[in-house]
DNA sequence: GGGATCTTGCACGCTGAAGTGCAAGATCTA
DNA sequence: TAGATCTTGCACTTCAGCGTGCAAGATCCC
């Protein structure tokens, strides 16, 4: 709620990042990671985590609410008027946050947390449920089920293929297009025709060589 | 390994199979329950468990190789010659062991005992590798994915539709199935058709009312 | 009924993780 | 460089869950 700080040492504020940001892999990895675990990951002391965040619950809170600002933006930058289209981008967008991603599923199946990251994403499922409602409407989307029953199961189909594939494989960002797609309701016929006239949406999202 | 015992008290065998459903049915809830919950539930103390199981662990060893017992032989029992079929089938009849696959899922993800529900489910993984190969071969399911990723994919997916949706609500087997025919690749409206075809796929598999 | 078998409550001890206080030392910043 | 700000190690408390010993009471089975 305030985020405006009185003037700290720089070491600390690089210290309060490298907390989140241990907490992040550390957790991505191991849900129950120790406070412990997570200080030490940054390379810090467990003493100096508590200078930084009042308890585990603090830190926790932090991170999702990290977390959801960088998906609700995410939820916000794709505009395609074609809800496949969408709805792919939208997959291959958050795949880069593929680490935050799996903390977050994490957190919202974790049931201390469920409330406080639901609130927090609640963003990003209104997008996700307003492109499933406009994909059924135009006929792309599957209509055996119910829109709000679609949105979920894409939801959770996400969480899934995020927190159980191996980020870093080549091909990862692709597959997990594709089973979006074709839980959406396209064949995969179709969902590879699709990516195929929308090449940005395959592979690496950076122009490398 | 010797399932034969010396000859005990029916209420203590009666009391050995309570806890083991009592554990199935907290630890669907609640993968990290106690002992002492799961004695509770089974209305015993938690004392008592300990007299039928040395510790923790047993406990799960045993639930899972109930479990696995259980799955696979339903895997065994699929025989129809359509891959797609046989795949839907497979989904359907496991779905009437929800509680079951909640909890060997949540176990198979524990890393204590991965190593352990691999092990034992390793026919009905068979199973599946297979089906999803001879999908692809016949024509039937994708081919923009790998046999042995696709069959990875159609696990996972299927153990987190299983766990996180509500067994009790009316059509959840069939959203199963109808999504499980997705990730395999198929259009809905060509999983629609099949399932038409085959009635006995879907919703209640017992003939009643 | 009576002996064997179970169940139960209670009192332990053990472990791991959370959270705190404090004083000494390291690091910034002005 | 000096004072403010951080970090750290250590000792301590709390708490929950696991696993055990034991004696009293309940239940079963012959």
């Amino acid at each position: 709620m305030t985020p405006s700080q009185e003037p700290r040492r720089k070491d600390a504020v690089h210290n309060h990042a490298a907390i989140l940001a241990a907490a992040v892999s550390a957790l991505a990895e191991d849900p129950y990671a120790s406070v412990d675990a997570i200080a030490r990951t940054a390379g810090l002391s467990r003493r100096t985590l508590y200078g930084h965040f009042d308890d585990r619950d603090a830190l926790i809170r932090e991170l999702i609410a990290n977390g959801a600002q960088r998906f609700n933006r995410i939820a916000e930058e794709v505009h395609d008027p074609d809800a496949r289209v969408a709805l792919a981008r939208l997959a291959a967008l958050l795949w880069r946050e593929a680490a935050h991603v799996q903390v977050a599923a994490a957190l919202a199946l974790d049931e201390a947390h469920v409330e406080g990251t639901a609130e927090a994403l609640a963003p990003l499922r209104r997008r996700v449920a307003a492109l499933v409602r406009q994909g059924q409407d135009d006929g792309q989307f599957r209509e055996d089920i119910a829109a709000p029953t679609l949105a979920r199961l894409i939801e959770e189909v996400a969480r899934t293929v995020v927190a159980r594939t191996d980020a870093a494989s080549p091909g990862a960002a692709d597959l997990a297009v594709r089973t979006l797609l074709s839980v959406a309701g396209l064949s995969w016929r179709a969902a590879d025709a699709l990516l195929a006239e929308h090449p940005d949406l395959l592979t690496s999202p950076e122009e490398s060589a």
